[in-house]
DNA sequence: ATTTTTTATTAGCCAAATCAAATTTATTTA
DNA sequence: TAAATAAATTTGATTTGGCTAATAAAAAAT
């Protein structure tokens, strides 16, 4: 059986929520994240149920079953190989991939799916430093933690954002900060908890405390 | 201004129809090609003249406006691209090729085109021999003649297929027939016109008339 | 324990793209 | 030229995925 893209968005936007661990995955929720009405929510939502990819109730929300988790899992993992593809081999940066690959990750295509990730090496993590769902749903976890979390004078590199707006990676670019950069903590303004850093090594630079909580770093 | 998957389709068939050279291109000859109803033909006709990408009457038929037939062309241009990519970066054969390419020349991206175009070292020609074009629309051309028209004796060269189905390549597969292969003439049977070939200095085959009329060749 | 607020659902509607069946218009052919 | 055939169109329906406005239900606050 093979789901319209919207289906496919839906249970994406579902295996989202559980990833984040929301107690419940109402219809607001969805509806906010697909930019979509909440009576259409509704609609959706019981025509998944009825397709047995999530249990669904007005009081429980929406949960993945074993085969709605499958197909959410793997149209993440489409998106991030796909990601991944675009800057390694396509000359894309990290904030040109994300439409793109909006649009890639509903293309139904094993063999693609297998000879991209072959080409790519097998990669864990995509540009954004998210984790690349294996075949299984299996995610490579990297325990790391907000830059904001980390004390003065402590020196570490960037595993992940956790934003990928165009914005906030286009601004990131502009303060030099890039996946694998190190990042000095030099100061901490106890006042608006903005941080100053200094970036690989060089430029120093103002880190609002909104900034400093969506960059993800490892000692 | 994006056009839906559709009215690509339409367009891209108008254009197939047009390179045919048809007198007249009718409803009915688009909807054997699209395998949809003549009914439901009508009204796309109908939506893409309000557009301005065809011109249609009942009378006329159809015809591309430039706008259309730039549309056309660049999916056909995608198409080929990615079926060539497929076949050159990520070892599918050239019978794995069309249901894949169908859905990824609707993926909208100008970016993702250039570099691809650009990875593969702008290619004139996709795995079946069929040009690409430019993105003005002109098409290298080959002056290849039907392998059913070349004399006995004569040893020739594949360029071009005239039938991308996955029956017909697996059984040129099969026969040890593929692009750029050397192709002598053998003997040409005159009741049925079957042809008696040497294939690539080596194997001898039995190719039907049918066959034979579908394999474009040069000297 | 009410009232208020938030959330979900219903009801009725729309647009895109299709279909089948009936009808009209064109084209052949007798 | 009239009848027969072929092609195009109309009509009315369907499916998918949305919408808005009104209502119902649940949760939170007073």
């Amino acid at each position: 059986m093979t789901l319209s893209n919207a289906e496919e968005n839906y249970l994406k936007a579902i295996y989202a929520l559980t990833q984040e661990n929301r107690e419940r995955i109402n219809n607001q929720a969805i509806a906010d994240r697909l930019l979509i009405n909440p009576a259409s929510v509704t609609d959706m939502l019981r025509k998944l149920d009825e397709k047995k990819l999530i249990e669904y109730s007005r009081s429980g929300g929406a949960h993945l079953t074993k085969e709605g988790f499958k197909v959410a899992v793997k149209t993440v993992r489409k998106h991030r190989l796909w990601e991944t593809f675009l800057v390694e081999k396509l000359n894309f940066t990290w904030d040109e991939v994300h439409d793109v690959a909006e649009q890639l990750e509903h293309i139904q295509s094993d063999k693609l799916l297998d000879e991209i990730d072959k080409l790519l090496g097998h990669p864990k993590f995509d540009p954004h430093g998210d984790p690349i769902p294996d075949t299984n749903g299996k995610l490579s976890r990297i325990n790391s933690s907000p830059l904001s979390e980390i004390p003065e004078g402590a020196r570490v590199k960037v595993v992940s954002v956790g934003d990928n707006s165009t914005a906030f990676l286009r601004y990131l670019d502009k303060q030099g900060i890039s996946l694998n950069g190190t990042i000095l903590v030099k100061e901490i303004q106890e006042f608006d908890q903005s941080i100053l850093v200094e970036i690989k090594g060089k430029k120093e630079v103002f880190l609002s405390a909104e900034a400093s909580r969506k960059i993800f770093v490892i000692k």
